[in-house]
RNA sequence: GGUCCCAUCGUCUAGCGGUUAGGACGUCAGAUUCUCAUUCUGAAAACACGGGUUCGAUUCCCGUUGGGACUGCCA
């Protein structure tokens, strides 16, 4: 034990740095939950001049799924989430850490405080039936710990049997007695003891369930505070009883609320699942070219809700500028509100300069949508064009763009290929025609329109719906940005064919 | 069943004993514009309920109701 605190000796940091650490288990793809707290993690470290860590907790060899850690550290990467994994209190894999978990199971061994347990699943099934029927708490505790007085001789008799056993924590815990927990922003919570003799290490693989892992790592890593979902609650005394036994510090706690959504069958408030809900999928949001920054923003305004009214007010430019405080985490669960991370992403969009929205826009093509990145690549300069449309006037910056996956359908009538002509529309040919007659692709906006204005009043219609004959024509859409504009970038080839189409 | 967490407009929230209960998203109306988007103006919209404590409760305490989590050799 004093090897390993000399080995892992408390960080030299400044007063107040916060040292963190997001902990995920490889299990398949990067919930969106977890992106929120791992956001929690790295803005508190990173304001603080602190340390923020990732730790790969396959410590579930069964529930394990390949490619699971690249797509977490891809993930952490895309939304510039960066953890410092300094060597020096690593591995950062808890499948490497069995050393370490195993010395100060010993420890506990050497003092009477776990013991060697060799019930099998069968025997706990049975407890378990047992202890339902008869109304009690499950699990194995008190007179139902078989195992717990086990001798010496005992011990070698089953060891001799060729049985491998658990290492049990001997609980000291009497559920008569209450136990105060310190939560940073729920404050001092009081549960029952816990009378468990929980799992600290598993027969099948030597590696230690999350409490015992958590003990262990946590202290060696000298993490200052855990932030993690509020699910682990209930076994927040356990951990605090664990942390007095090998009489160390316990870290500051900070039990996050679920992101939820209102289930579409039930009408109730459930947590956002892997199975149901597609964004629940961080992997969603990267495939529908949602801009990372925005799924942050809207994040990190839920965790500091101070931030949007900072940052409208000019006073921080970004989550990263703005003080997250940790007593202001909120500990309701939020229903994630598409609306509102939609209008992050437009907002962030419409931030953006033309040339940005472009590498932006190809960069998702090139990723996720190769037809798309083959046209664009044809004429990057045509998509620039189409894209810095209504973008020169700082206030008046058109805000319809949403996600890069929807930016380019909103202008794919740009393309022969994509362009629909509106066959609904019911035209006005002569006004059409009376447009191309006088039509010159060089004339300004003013020319351009007078010409409008007078087709117009030569066909007795309103200037407005001649305007919309035209527009319908050329993009096969009622709803467009500016219609000079629209035919400048598309040129006077594509403006004259579409319109002929039409006529004809 | 047991333990624990939570409860302000539709949504996210500010509030930390005395406020016209504030903001944001969304919604609606009006103005601007060739349509849409933008921009600007305005509107509707909340303290779950019942007891206390107090001169005074959205705020503190208790209870009820409602929602959630946990109750695994999963995390």
């Amino acid at each position: 034990m004093a090897e390993l605190e000399e080995k892992y000796p408390p960080r030299n940091l400044p007063e107040g740095a916060f040292v963190t650490r997001f902990a995920p288990s490889p299990t398949g793809y990067m919930h969106i939950g977890g992106l929120y707290q791992a956001l929690i993690d790295c803005k508190l470290a990173q304001q603080s001049g602190g340390v923020f860590m990732l730790r790969i907790e396959d410590t579930d060899t069964k529930r394990e799924v390949a490619d699971a850690v690249k797509i977490i550290e891809d993930s952490m990467h895309r939304f510039g989430l960066q953890y410092n994994n300094d060597e020096k209190y690593g591995p950062y894999y808890q499948s490497k850490r069995k050393d370490i978990y195993h010395s100060v199971a010993a420890d506990l061994l050497a003092r009477g405080l776990a013991y060697p347990c060799f019930l099998t699943a069968e025997d706990m099934e049975k407890i378990r039936e047992n202890q339902k029927a008869a109304g009690f708490a499950t699990g194995i505790y008190g007179e139902f710990a078989r195992d717990r007085n086990l001798t010496e001789e005992e011990i070698i008799a089953h060891l001799d049997n060729g049985e491998v056993p658990t290492i049990r924590l001997y609980s000291m815990g009497n559920p008569e007695n209450r136990i105060f927990c310190k939560d940073a922003v729920r404050g001092s919570i009081g549960f029952p003891e816990n009378n468990e003799d929980i799992v600290l290490i598993k027969s099948n693989d030597g590696l230690p369930t999350y409490h015992f892992a958590h003990l262990c790592d946590d202290h060696f890593m000298r993490t200052t505070h855990v932030v993690r979902g509020e699910e682990w609650l209930p076994s927040f005394p356990l951990h605090t009883q664990l942390f007095r036994m090998m009489n160390w510090t316990p870290p500051m706690y900070i039990h996050t609320s679920t992101i939820d959504k209102i289930d579409s069958e039930t009408g109730k408030q459930r947590k956002l699942s892997k199975r149901h809900d597609p964004e629940a999928n961080v992997a969603f949001f990267l495939a529908d070219g949602w801009p990372t920054e925005a799924v942050l923003e809207y994040l990190g305004n839920i965790a500091a809700s101070g931030y949007e009214e900072a940052k409208m007010k000019g006073q921080v430019k970004s989550i990263w500028e703005y003080e997250m405080r940790p007593k202001k985490i909120p500990m309701s669960g939020a229903l994630f509100d598409m609306k509102k991370l939609e209008w992050w992403a437009k907002e962030f969009i419409a931030s953006l300069p033309v040339e940005e929205l472009v590498k932006r826009v190809r960069d998702w093509a090139d990723e996720y949508d190769s037809q798309w990145a083959a046209r664009i690549a044809v004429n990057p300069e045509y998509l620039k064009c189409i894209l810095a449309i209504e973008r020169d006037n700082p206030k008046r910056i058109r805000k319809d763009f949403i996600t890069w996956k929807q930016t380019l359908q909103e202008v794919s009538y740009f393309w022969d290929d994509l362009f629909v002509p509106n066959k609904e529309y019911e035209y006005n040919k002569a006004v059409l025609s009376g447009f191309l007659n006088t039509f010159d692709s060089c004339d300004d906006k003013d020319t351009w329109w007078n010409k409008i204005v007078s087709v117009a009043a030569e066909n007795g219609v309103k200037n407005g719906d001649a305007a919309m004959n035209l527009r319908v024509a050329l993009t096969g859409r009622t709803n467009t940005p500016d219609l000079y504009s629209i035919m400048q970038v598309m040129g006077k080839d594509k403006v004259i064919n579409r319109i002929k189409e039409i006529i004809q």
